[in-house]
DNA sequence: AGCACGCCGACT
DNA sequence: GTCGGCGTGCTC
């Protein structure tokens, strides 16, 4: 008999510890997933420890009713990170272990993928068989012969080639059987593979090197849009698992990885699995345990692939690292390099993060000399960067040009298409217009459940709120007066679809946004499109704006540049920067210059001076002189803490509550705070739900006073009132 | 989180 | 008399 501590899952503080459970199985190991009998009911829990003797209360402790797997589904490495996540992102070890473990195997049974061949008998003989059957039935003959040759085929492809009948005539004949095997799904099995190697130029060599020797965990490979970082990237990986170690890269978002994952099948075959949200239920539970046998040495995927279950790791990629996705914004709220910094401590393995536009706090580390700084400065083409054009639309507007599109924008758009070239638009705002305003009394339409204004969408004659996602049918006349005459403020991507198509009534026109990349294809079959040339013109959010590759497009239109500047965000200047880059990047990839014109109504703004000339080093010490003087990351840590209910009121109430508390510590530890206050959220009511909110933004990596606040804070938590801390928050809303 | 146990109001 | 409201407390 041995005893097993068990963490069951059951995302609650008050049972946030481990249970004691008798045990005789053998194989029931640390990491081993089991069912134990919890309460009165059945629950899942994972084994933490296994020890010899107990010491809880031997007449209370159950034996563990159930051992899920042979194999444990967590190592010694997951469990140790399991732990970190919980204590610091102040979640239950039970949320914390949900990361590692794809959500299908929680909830039970997987359907085994099952696939029929046609298996041909052993003691078959060609010759004698074809005699046996019938001259006109030659189908049967035909694949009689295939089958002599191939042993073993599948269904499916018999059927298709051979027909039907044809197959089912074989069987019946005894000459062959039809078995059933478990196969392992494969997403995106079309994308393979024409093995092309690409060899580095000797600015990738210098930089390859640099990364592999550095005695530094955390390179910084800062290369301009179009500087063959992909390629760096592949040599890393396959240097790795050259060693017999492993690779996990990561990609901004699901619309990168099958583009990715395409390179690095061709390059490494079967090796690599792919790991993310947008994957079959089924299709993720292969690729993890094909990742945790062993079976595939090279992981891709969003943020959530830093879980995967690979055993020693020898390299972390983060790819365009600035992105704003590597930080989730929900319950456990990690930081996918805080898990990955664990991670290569763990196995001795290097991180590389690569950009283009790296982020503030990156950058200054890499200043500090603390990350190996690795630059990759030019195009790999030796192509220049497109050139960018600036049009001032406060001109437009005067001169009688009310629409989005500038002239300039319109000649250059007539000028590529008529070159048959493609052509980019970029607007970071989805649906045909952001708000609905009455025009006799000025009412807006708003959501019920939020603070927010509603988009109208055009495709679906709806209005939505993009912070809940609620649906109403589009009004014909004013919700307040009655009024029938509506005007529609802010443009959207459908609208730009639909005026473009007026403008322009031969070109074919694409539009990328959320809305219309609903299904896991929906990205790569509009990206798919657009690659083949079967479309002139993409219009899209700032999905476009990342890693693709079309080396037919010349031309970039920029519509709003200002949009991002203008948030009340400490990070709007960066972000803005980084988005323009981006997007001006996807011009002018191949042999042909690109071109890029960018519409602001603030062309002297200093931001879009410096992403218009590419200068990254300018922006970086405008934005940490002014991040310094005005005390916010890096060189504090910000510190929120949300509170929420459905009563106004008791949210209110409990913020002062709060507030009080918090101020004793604010006044015992004056020197650690540079900022304390409550206010109200930006956006003061969510899905029904009133929002308040205590600021604070205290010396950096002070984990102890971060942890006092939170301990402070989460004791007014109940059914009534949700409180939540939020470290560095990514938006403020 | 569930679920049982437990103590007070209006019903066949 | 009892059915059932949801407050508190426990789960190895």
């Amino acid at each position: 008999m041995k005893f097993a501590n068990v963490i069951v899952d059951i995302n609650h503080s008050e049972i946030d510890k481990v249970f004691e459970y008798s045990f005789t199985d053998e194989n029931i190991n640390i990491g081993s997933r089991v069912i134990v009998p919890f309460g009165n009911k059945l629950i899942e829990g994972i084994v933490v420890a296994v020890k010899n003797t107990s010491d809880y209360d031997q007449s209370k402790i159950k034996p563990i009713y159930k051992l899920l797997e042979e194999i444990p589904a967590l190592t010694e490495e997951t469990l140790g990170l399991m732990e970190y996540i919980s204590k610091s992102c102040f979640v239950t070890k039970a949320s914390a272990l949900r990361l590692f473990l794809p959500s299908e195997m929680r909830k039970g049974k997987i359907k085994d993928f099952m696939v029929d061949f046609l298996v041909i008998k052993d003691d078959f003989n060609l010759e004698s068989g074809l005699l046996s059957i019938k001259s006109n039935a030659v189908k049967q003959k035909e694949l009689l012969v295939f089958l002599s040759e191939n042993k073993k085929y599948k269904i499916s492809e018999l059927n298709k080639e051979f027909g039907q009948s044809a197959v089912k005539g074989v069987i019946n004949k005894g000459f062959a059987y039809k078995i059933s095997e478990k196969m392992q799904r494969q997403p995106y099995k079309e994308l393979s593979s024409k093995g092309k190697s690409v060899t580095l130029t000797e600015k990738q060599v210098e930089a390859l090197n640099s990364i592999e020797n550095t005695n530094k965990t955390v390179s910084l490979l800062f290369g301009v849009t179009g500087s063959g970082k992909t390629e760096v990237y592949l040599n890393l990986i396959n240097n790795v698992i050259n060693k017999g170690k492993t690779a996990i890269m990561l990609v901004p978002e699901i619309a990168l990885t099958p583009q990715m994952l395409s390179q690095l099948r061709t390059r490494f075959g079967d090796n690599a699995a792919i790991l993310h949200s947008g994957l079959s239920a089924g299709e993720r539970f292969d690729e993890w345990w094909r990742i945790r046998n062993g079976e595939a040495q090279i992981v891709i995927g969003a943020r959530s692939a830093i879980f995967a279950p690979t055993s020693n790791v020898g390299i972390i990629i983060i790819d365009e690292e600035h992105d704003g996705s590597y930080f989730s914004e929900s319950n456990p709220r990690y930081s996918t390099l805080q898990v990955a910094l664990k991670r290569a401590e763990y196995n001795g393995a290097k991180i590389v993060l690569g950009s283009a536009t790296p982020s503030i706090e990156s950058f200054r580390k890499a200043v500090m000399k603390e990350y190996n700084l690795v630059r990759l400065p030019e195009r790999i083409n030796k192509r220049p960067l497109p050139e960018v054009e600036v049009i001032d639309m406060r001109s437009e507007v005067r001169r009688g040009n009310n629409s989005f599109v500038s002239s300039a924008l319109k000649t250059e758009l007539e000028n590529c298409l008529n070159n048959g070239n493609q052509a980019i638009i970029f607007l970071n705002q989805r649906g045909y217009s952001k708000t609905v305003i009455c025009t006799e009394c000025g009412k807006v339409q708003k959501c019920t459940e939020c603070d927010v204004s509603l988009t109208y969408h055009y495709e679906d004659n709806s209005l939505l709120c993009h912070y809940c996602g609620a649906k109403y049918k589009m009004i014909d006349s004013c919700t307040e007066c009655g009024s029938k005459f509506l005007r529609y403020g802010g443009t959207g991507t459908e609208k730009v679809v639909l005026e473009l198509n007026k403008m322009f009534p031969n070109a074919k026109i694409l539009r990328m946004d959320r809305d219309s990349t609903q299904t896991k294809e929906g990205h790569f079959e509009i990206l798919n499109k657009f690659s083949k040339q079967q479309a002139d013109i993409l219009v899209g959010t700032q999905m476009i704006a990342k890693g693709h590759d079309f080396p037919k497009v010349t031309l970039v239109g920029i519509l709003d540049a200002d949009m991002s500047l203008h948030f009340s965000d400490f990070r709007s200047a960066e972000r803005t920067f980084q988005l323009i880059t981006q997007v001006a990047g996807r011009s002018g990839r191949a042999d042909q210059k690109g071109k890029v014109i960018l519409q602001t109504y603030s062309p002297e703004n200093s931001v879009l001076r410096q992403a218009i000339n590419y200068d990254y080093e300018s922006l970086y010490r405008n934005e940490i002189s002014i991040r310094k003087a005005t005390a916010f990351p890096p060189y504090t840590d910000i510190v929120r803490l949300l509170i929420s209910s459905e009563k106004e009121e008791v949210a209110l109430e409990t913020t002062k509550q709060i507030y009080n508390e918090l101020n004793q510590l604010y006044l015992e530890n004056r020197e650690d705070f540079r900022f304390f206050g409550c206010m109200k959220a930006p956006i003061k009511r969510l899905q029904n739900k009133f929002r308040y909110q205590i600021l604070t933004r205290i010396t950096e990596d002070n984990f102890a006073l971060i942890e006092q606040i939170y301990n402070t804070s989460v004791k007014y938590q109940n059914k009534n009132v949700f409180i939540s801390l939020e470290l560095n928050p990514n938006n403020l809303s």
